[in-house]
DNA sequence: TCTAGATAGTTCGCATGCGAACTAATTGCA
DNA sequence: TGCAATTAGTTCGCATGCGAACTATCTAGA
């Protein structure tokens, strides 16, 4: 309540992401998988056959965002779609090999990235970061709250 | 250089301005204003007429950003374009009436959400997170670098 | 068994913002 | 003076992801 200058968090915080966004972005014309592609990569590589919504959950994307991304990684040969065995409405998700081998181009690149983000940062400072980006999630929730 | 678990920092940040994004894009309803729209209103609050280059350098947007966001805006007459009378290129950028009126809201809103953004948290960690967040526009640059 | 409600995804229209390619006006310089 | 290079914005196609409304399937209870 004192009357500090108040860093300007949301522009920040807004230019930041745009500004990773846009550097992976120019990045995926080598390997051709965007950082939302890789993402899904990500999710796959550790439980190969989850379902839309499971995904969906994991990279916090409604049932549209997840939607569109599949259909797009699809459409890209990433990963391909299988119709659930027990359940007529759902769909899993399933790594191609041309998946496999962008995802393990995405690894390597991840490398690189999370060394730009913590450079310059001790591990206190970016466990800080970290802490602060988390409590976000519960800060702005989904769905309709107070 | 230590194998200690680093923090999934892209995949927090990207949440973290969804989350904070789409909170704002509810409260929209209330006022019509998006925070992209409130962005290149609080500009125009501090110096009304600037050059759409210079409003989206503000923003951090690019000439196709920030000519979509002003289509958008002046359609929905919170801004007006006029001609820049020394240069037949440029394009000034002025408040409307209705404009003011959601700058006031957009600036009571941003108080709320900076108290949001900032609760729980000392002076000195918003600092770290604010440095963190600014030190990003230097690691990853615009243009071509290396 | 039948049906009402819940659940998994899809589709539509929209906002956001990028890179590439473009138009039009201005400027620098030979 | 005249033209080449620069600069201010626009346009196009794209990726991303939202809310609202929809379809199809499944499940639980009467």
């Amino acid at each position: 309540m004192s009357p500090r200058r108040e860093p300007r968090l949301v522009f920040l915080l807004t230019v930041a992401q745009r500004r990773l966004q846009r550097w992976m972005a120019a990045r995926a014309q080598a390997n051709g998988v965007t950082a939302a592609q890789s993402g899904l990569l990500f999710i796959l590589g550790q439980r190969d056959g989850v379902l839309m919504g499971e995904a969906g959950a994991a990279l916090d994307l409604g049932p549209p965002g997840i939607s569109g991304l599949v259909d797009r990684m699809t459409t890209a040969d990433l990963i391909k779609r299988r119709a659930d065995p027990d359940d007529g409405r759902a769909w899993r998700l399933w790594l191609t090999p041309a998946g496999r081998t962008a995802l393990a181009q995405a690894k390597a690149g991840l490398v690189e990235v999370n060394a730009r983000l913590t450079e310059g940062f001790s591990e206190a400072e970016i466990d800080v970061v970290a802490r602060w980006l988390t409590s976000l999630q519960t800060r702005f929730p989904r769905g309709e709250d107070q």
